[in-house]
DNA sequence: TCATAATATTCAAAAAATCGAATATGTGAA
DNA sequence: TTCACATATTCGATTTTTTGAATATTATGA
C-alpha cells in the first residue's frame, strides 16, 4: 500500500523541520520551554520571522504553547520525535558504494527469495525482474 | 556549538527528504535496487519528473546508482538514515499538553540545577530566567 | 554506423516558501 | 482606561521548488 496520503503527510512533517532557523528553534525546545524572547536572543532572526516560523511548527505539530502572563511559553509536543530525528540526522553514516555486479547479484538472490516464498510477503521485490518490457540483462 | 552551518546542512539533508515523490522512490529503495523504469510503473510521476527528483536525491548524497547496460540502478548511499529516518516519523507519538504552571516549575527547577552546578554543563539553560529584560513572572 | 531504449538536462511557467515592514492583538500594570 | 511589552498576522516582493514539454545523451544490439 504505501499509501500517497501518508507520503504526503510525512512529507510535510518534513518540511517542518526543513529550515536552519526552524531547526535551531527545535534544538532549542529540546533543553526546556522556551518564550519567543528567549529565541530572539538566541536567532539570527527577527521577531516577525520567528513568530512565522513558530507558526509553521504549530501547524506541523511540533511545538504548543502555554500562555504565562504576557509571555507565549513554547514547548516541543512530541519531544521524542524531535530528539531521535535531530540525533539521527546529526551522526551521519558512512556511504556505502556498490558495483553493477553486486547488484546484480542481489537482484537475482531477491528474485530466487520471492520464487521461493510465493505471495508470502516481499511485494516489494515483486516488480523487479519481473515485468520488464524489454531486456532485463 | 550548535553551528548554523550544521544547521544549513541538515535542513538540505531533510529538504531532501521533504517531497511525496521522493520519499516514495527512497520507501522503494529500501527494498532494494531500482532502475528508473522500475520506479515509473510504480510511481504516479512522468520519467522526467522522476529523474528530476533522483537528481535532488543525488546532490543530497542519499542515493547513487550503478552502470548496468542501458539501465542505471540506484541505490541508497545511506540506508540506514532512511531506514531509521521513514520509521522514525511513520510511528506517531502522542502529543504532549503542558500548563503554564508545569513550565513554570520546570523552569524554576531548570534555573536551580544550573545555579548549583556553575559553569558545568546545561548551557542550554542558562539564557533562560536569567537576563530577561523586564518582567519574567 | 544506425536505430532505439533508458535516462538526463534544459527551459519556461506555475506554485510555494521566505522575509521585512507595517500593523494588529492580547495581557498585565499603573 | 491607557500604556507598554510580547507576540501574531497581513502584505508585497523576492527566491526557491516543482512540473511538463522538448530535447539531449548514452549504451547496446542490429
Amino acid at each position: 500500500m504505501a499509501d500517497s496520503r501518508q507520503q504526503k503527510a510525512t512529507a510535510e512533517l518534513l518540511k517542518a523541520f526543513s529550515h536552519p532557523t526552524r531547526l535551531s528553534i527545535l534544538q532549542e525546545l529540546l533543553a526546556g520551554p522556551r518564550c519567543v524572547t528567549d529565541m530572539e536572543e538566541i536567532l539570527p532572526a527577527r521577531q516577525a520571522n520567528i513568530s512565522q516560523h513558530l507558526a509553521v511548527l504549530r501547524n506541523a505539530r511540533l511545538v504548543d504553547y502555554a500562555q504565562d502572563g504576557v509571555l507565549k511559553c513554547y514547548y516541543l509536543c512530541r519531544p521524542r520525535l524531535v530528539k531521535e530525528l535531530l540525533t539521527l540526522v546529526g551522526r551521519d553514516e558512512p556511504m556505502v558504494t556498490r558495483t553493477a555486479a553486486e547488484i546484480k547479484a542481489d537482484k537475482k538472490r531477491m528474485a530466487e527469495i520471492s520464487e521461493s516464498s510465493r505471495s508470502v510477503g516481499a511485494p516489494a521485490v515483486a516488480s523487479s525482474g519481473v515485468k520488464r518490457k524489454s531486456r532485463a540483462r
